[in-house]
DNA sequence: CGCGTTTTGACAATCATTTTCGTTTTCGGC
DNA sequence: GCCGAAAACGAAAATGATTGTCAAAACGCG
């Protein structure tokens, strides 16, 4: 059964940015879902172990999740003040994060890369 | 007074990696220090504030804590495992940061990089 | 319709971090 | 050296996100 798990998946798909895990819960209640926050967590994990949804963390420490549209390797320019996330591609950083960690004598090399920013809405 | 918030900063130097509170604390305790649990925390919190130390957060949601030996804007490559960091600079990656921002439209863009590897000791 | 399996959700437990609050220490005068 | 205000301490309680527990409910299937 996986209704629970569509419903969290598609309240998350219906958002632009990045949520956190009590915030999509709220969501879902005021939706009028009867889920719980233990189904939230549990939905929000199988997602995110099939590779689904991102996960990160905000500078709270508090888990944030995102439903992207491509399942192939992205960064996002994260608006902080609306949270409206645009998926960003950069060959450019792909490249220098392995010859950074090569010239390291680094192996397996993977990178984190978040971009900040007002975006234009918001800083109007 | 300042000699709680030095021994922090001088144990948190002494450390090749990223620590976290707790770590430091256990540290601290060991070397016979009978300094508090919330002392600690109090000196991370303002040696960050001040711009000594860099913070982040883990994969756990804990926050970790490095004394950094430049105090210009640079990044980290870390090893995923023994934690050792190295101080990386990319300006290819601060200038591709600025444009992405630019380019949809974003102000005051900022960005956090990190790198993740196994270092040359740990890999052999 | 029963039966074993899976999913769910209320509630308790965990754990890092923060607050609270009374105590101790530091310091600039005197 | 001594005094009081202000800053720093630290133990213990509070907080808040996340996880574990476990019994009840929904499902698949014969």
């Amino acid at each position: 059964m996986s209704t629970r798990r569509d419903a969290v998946r598609q309240t998350l798909s219906e958002s632009s940015g990045f949520r956190s895990a009590q915030d999509l819960y709220a969501d879902l209640r005021a939706d009028g879902s009867k889920i719980g926050l233990t189904t939230v967590y549990r939905a929000l994990q199988a997602l995110s172990d099939s590779g689904e949804i991102d996960v990160l963390r905000n500078d709270d420490g508090e888990a944030v999740y995102r439903a992207c549209g491509t399942e192939s390797h992205h960064h996002h320019l994260v608006c902080r003040v609306c949270g409206t996330a645009v998926e960003i591609e950069g060959p450019t950083v792909e490249s220098w994060a392995a010859e950074t960690g090569a010239k390291h004598g680094f192996t397996d090399v993977t990178h984190t890369v978040e971009v900040f920013g007002t975006c234009p809405r918001c800083s109007s």
